[in-house]
DNA sequence: ACGAGCGCCTGTCGGC
DNA sequence: TGCCGACAGGCGCTCG
């Protein structure tokens, strides 16, 4: 569920209470959480070394340890709390890393989608990603390049963490409701000016999820507010809130989509009906 | 290269 | 009330 906000708002939160913590053992409660390495070599090897950092890259939350580098997925259902030793374990823990303090980490993965992989080798995993939308180095002009490369309809190109990193269902929509995008629309006749402002939604709407600490829906609350924010996503014959028209929902690329029929047109966006 | 379909999981919700 | 399908903030695979 998370996307790019939310794992950057678990990041903030967590950097207080994991870096410079010292993991004295881990529990893996469930075995296909961990991607690799082998169950006993991860239990074995990850013992004694301590956090460093707590980064994120995408939607993965980044752990440099001592020696190796922690990576850990949220995918659609999956949460990481730090409680104290005298909490229980909760029934969708999945894998648990305990402290040389009074503290320990939970990996909550309800669904089981979530992975984590402990690799000397990051880059493997991460080098694959595609630029972050909000680094200093993604650019309008790299984002109409690219755009012109591939011939794809605009909402799953957006949503391929190869081309770029982070987004998620709820945010291209509503990226896509700000550039006046039809979700469909093929990328490579996306124009320059089209490209400039779907560039600047982008930002934005990650920009201000990231302010409202992201989105809050179904079961899992993490305080942010987003939500209240959120102009289609969720608004399947609720009116445009800038023309009126109801915005219809969708299925594109298998994933629910919403845009506004009126806001979001077809013409303007070179797609076949 | 692209897109559709499906699998992976557990839980909730709406319709009948 | 109970059942049953649809759906859910993600992604990897196969197939045509």
């Amino acid at each position: 569920m998370p996307e790019l906000p939310e794992v950057e708002t678990i990041v903030n939160r967590l950097q207080a209470d994991l870096i410079g913590r010292k993991i004295e053992s881990a529990d893996l409660l469930w075995e296909g959480t961990l991607s690799t390495p082998e169950p006993a070599h991860f239990k074995k090897n990850i013992v004694g070394q301590y956090i460093s950092t707590v980064k994120r890259r995408g939607k993965y939350i980044v752990l440099p340890l001592s020696v190796d580098t922690l990576l850990i997925h949220l995918r659609m259902s999956g949460d990481i709390l730090v409680r104290g030793k005298d909490e229980p374990i909760h029934k969708h823990d999945r894998l648990v890393l305990y402290f040389e303090n009074e503290h320990y980490l939970a990996f909550s993965n309800m669904r089981k989608f979530g992975r984590v992989w402990f690799t000397p080798t990051p880059e493997d995993i991460l080098g694959k990603l595609g630029p972050e939308p909000l680094d200093d180095s993604f650019t309008a002009k790299m984002l109409y390049e690219k755009l012109k490369r591939h011939k794809r309809q605009i909402k799953p190109l957006l949503l391929d963490q190869r081309f770029i990193a982070g987004m998620g269902n709820i945010y291209t929509d509503e990226a896509l409701y700000l550039a006046g995008l039809h979700p469909l629309a093929k990328s490579d006749l996306i124009e320059r000016h089209q490209a400039q402002i779907l560039w600047r939604s982008i930002r934005k709407v990650l920009t201000e999820g990231i302010k409202r600490n992201g989105t809050s829906i179904d079961w899992i609350y993490r305080g942010g507010d987003f939500q209240n924010y959120l102009q289609v996503y969720g608004r399947k014959n609720k009116p445009c809130f800038k023309c009126g028209t109801p915005i219809q929902k969708i299925k594109v690329g298998q994933r629910g989509t919403h845009f506004c029929p009126q806001c979001q047109r077809r013409e303007f966006a070179h797609v076949e009906t």
